[in-house]
DNA sequence: ATTTTTATTGTACAGTTGTTCAATAAAAAT
DNA sequence: ATTTTTATTGAACAACTGTACAATAAAAAT
């Protein structure tokens, strides 16, 4: 049984229209009743499906991090000069990635906005990692909790990216890494 | 020229009022008229110091994060078994600090709450670890990208503990930490 | 002690929020 | 093609939001 279309137009509908409101104003200063208007959709509908406008950006924010595991397939050729022999595979993809979608990441990021949005690309760079992490089978090593410490060591990177308005290239951040893996 | 009286008695009341309330409901639960009801203050008075109910239990957060910086100072005691001349004398604070306020992270933690209480722990955390950091003086590193690397490494741990309701011990989390670092 | 400054209060207003419900329209199932 | 199921609509309601402004009260400055 597939979703019934007038789901999925309603929810394109309030998708499209919430970029729409995004080039000219912050997340946090959309109101619902506005959103509903320029989608064309009945309030009452919205109330069906979301709870909040942060709902809507979330679901799609949800489909972009999606491309992290997509990518993770393809060959990665935006390194250039360093050894990336000492990177995992799935870890050197991740800068491109917040690199691609940079308009999206800055609202991820911004201090306003609820934790449900870090905590979907936290859960899923976690998960890759966890996924190269499993040859290791070390001893004592709780290998969740050190996916978690992994991925966050990385998205703290990310967060001072953003934070130096996204000025580092993707190269330089991929050099940093190697180099604070090497430090210990 | 000091603060006005006023002014703190109003802060107080709220964050006092914010505080009960909180027993009782989620923080997002909590309507502005509602608090405002609860401290006796005007609501109108409430615009005039905050802009959302967020805000005045950042306000008070912040006050917490401080505790950070002052166990700083005092020798600790909590860590039993392991060799702690492996962690840094700031990180090996951390757990200890947040199994304290236990029930205020599980606020700062929870999905819906805005990025900025994050912000205030991870600022602080990496501050910290950058002056633990500075007698490194290291060729062609980032410090500061690099403490923010290891401040959100940390903090990754404290999300799984988080996601896992706080189960683990304090020196568990410590010797994983120890076990991590020696593992590159 | 008096004046000056400033925070708080009360009131008001238009718009938003969250919910309910019957009527309608559109899609799915037969 | 018809029936059944389900999503959308519109209207209505009480409570909340954000803002403005004059009146008052409390603190600070003199």
């Amino acid at each position: 049984m597939r979703t019934d279309l007038r789901i999925i137009k309603t929810k394109e509908a309030l998708h499209t229209a919430l970029l729409d409101l995004l080039n000219e104003k912050d997340l946090q200063m959309v109101s619902i009743s506005e959103l509903c208007r320029k989608a064309k959709i009945n309030r009452g509908t919205f109330y069906l499906h979301y709870g909040q406008v942060e709902d809507v950006f979330g679901e799609y924010f949800k489909e972009i991090t999606e491309d992290l595991t997509q990518s993770y397939q393809e060959p990665y050729r935006y390194v250039t000069v360093l050894k990336t022999s000492e990177l995992n595979p799935s870890t050197i993809r991740i800068f491109h990635h917040i690199d691609k979608y940079q308009p999206f990441y800055r609202i991820v990021f911004s201090k306003k906005v609820p934790l449900t949005y870090y905590y979907l690309l936290f859960d899923k760079v976690k998960q890759l990692l966890l996924e190269d992490n499993q040859s290791l089978e070390t001893e004592g090593v709780n290998l969740e909790l050190f996916s978690a410490y992994q991925a966050n060591a990385i998205i703290g990177m990310i967060i001072d990216w953003y934070q130096h308005d996204f000025s580092y290239s993707v190269s330089y951040l991929n050099q940093q890494l190697v180099t604070f893996l090497n430090l210990k």
